[in-house]
DNA sequence: TGTTCAATGTCGCAA
DNA sequence: TTGCGACGTTGAACA
């Protein structure tokens, strides 16, 4: 991610065609190369904006730009559309670069975090003799749902969904690569845990050696009342 | 406005809850007081957000927080609902602040940038003498549509509106107060240009000694396309 | 100020 | 991929 804040104008043409006079702006370019301008208020909203996927040239102005005081201009095509987002900057006030990584992603607290709350509770689901080692086990590339260990001591990965497809499978395998590189971790089995589990999914997990659980939500909710109950 | 480059976690609870991992993103302060947090991926959305009017309280973690990483704490809650943004900051790795001013906007170019190309080009309709200084004159507070001089060498501002507005007599008598200030432009008159002008407009306007101009879009077109034939 | 309607809507799920 | 509906929708025009 790349923050520039700088005196700048801006033209945009594609679906509508808008202009935005000079003034200083934030600019953000983010890693997939998607740009946006933004202003010192108003909502989240940028004043402009080109969503990825899209790629940014940066040239130098003409002589008659640059006796208006511009020193680059920023050309944001889109790849798909032929939406244009042209920035020409004046003077720069800050310019950096960062490395974020990737994004977990917003968590709607709704039957995901749920199911995982209660699975976290109900962890011998997982099988007899199963503990629990923490809910949003942290990685370099995301939290692991829930990290357990088995009766015989041995780690176990948990990605839960409400609905299990191949896109989770994925992810459980990205984690459990990791994790496996972890020697104090190692070795580490994959449980797919969903409501749901579509059949691709399933065929895909099978293949990788990774175990797949149909959660009963509901029946796991009553437990839960009856646990609440006792207290 | 202020840029935090940091790993943080956050939760979200108004219209519905919502939490974010831990994770590096970036915090976007807006002088309104309203908070963005972005990702580096992604639309133009942000991930979590709190809009204006709200205020942040930056407070110490707890120890269990503290535990976990937690350097700061903020605390975001909307002024009118129950909206909360609750961000946990663990290792900051950028912050900075800048002064940006207000915006004059984004001009989404319809009849308002027409008008305004049209007004410049047959300036004359100022009245006798007129010529035209420029267009998107910048001020501190916002472009002044358009800048003009009339036949004895006075300033002239220029507020162009497609219907007009109590608004943009306001608009317009805060920049004719800027210009005023600065001795190279003083006296600068106010004309007040539109398509249609309400009579609560055209009341204060007069009372301020601002000019109103009711500009015939159609037969200015007309014009136009006289001009353009000729060449 | 409230209400209705368009949006460079965006986003997520299902067929 | 395409279509449909919900959104912490946002934003502007109109009454």
């Amino acid at each position: 991610m790349r923050l520039v804040v700088a005196r700048c104008s801006a033209r945009y043409t594609g679906r509508l065609t808008a202009h935005l006079p000079l003034a200083s702006r934030l600019l953000v370019v983010k890693a997939d190369g998607s740009v946006l301008l933004h202003s010192d208020g108003g909502s989240y909203k940028p004043l402009n904006w080109m969503s990825p996927p899209c790629s940014t040239a940066v040239g130098e102005p003409d002589d008659e730009a640059r006796g208006r005081g511009v020193t680059q201009v920023w050309t944001v095509q889109h790849q798909k559309s032929d939406d244009r987002l042209e920035i020409e900057l004046h003077e720069v006030e800050h310019d950096s670069a960062h490395d974020l990584g990737v994004d977990p992603g917003l968590v709607k607290d709704g039957v995901e975090a749920h199911l995982q709350e209660l699975l976290a509770a109900q962890i011998h689901l997982l099988g007899a003799g199963h503990s629990l080692v923490r809910r949003e086990y942290m990685t370099a590339i995301g939290p692991v749902d829930i990290l357990a260990r088995d009766a015989a001591g041995a780690t176990v990965a948990v990605e839960l969904k409400r609905r299990g497809d191949i896109d989770g499978v994925e992810q459980l395998t990205r984690y459990l690569e990791l994790l496996n590189r972890d020697p104090l971790l190692a070795p580490v089995r994959g449980v797919f845990a969903a409501q749901e589990i579509k059949p691709q999914a399933r065929v895909l997990a099978t293949d990788r050696g990774i175990e797949c659980l149909v959660l009963d939500y509901d029946a796991m909710r009553g437990v839960d009342d009856v646990d609440s109950r006792l207290f």
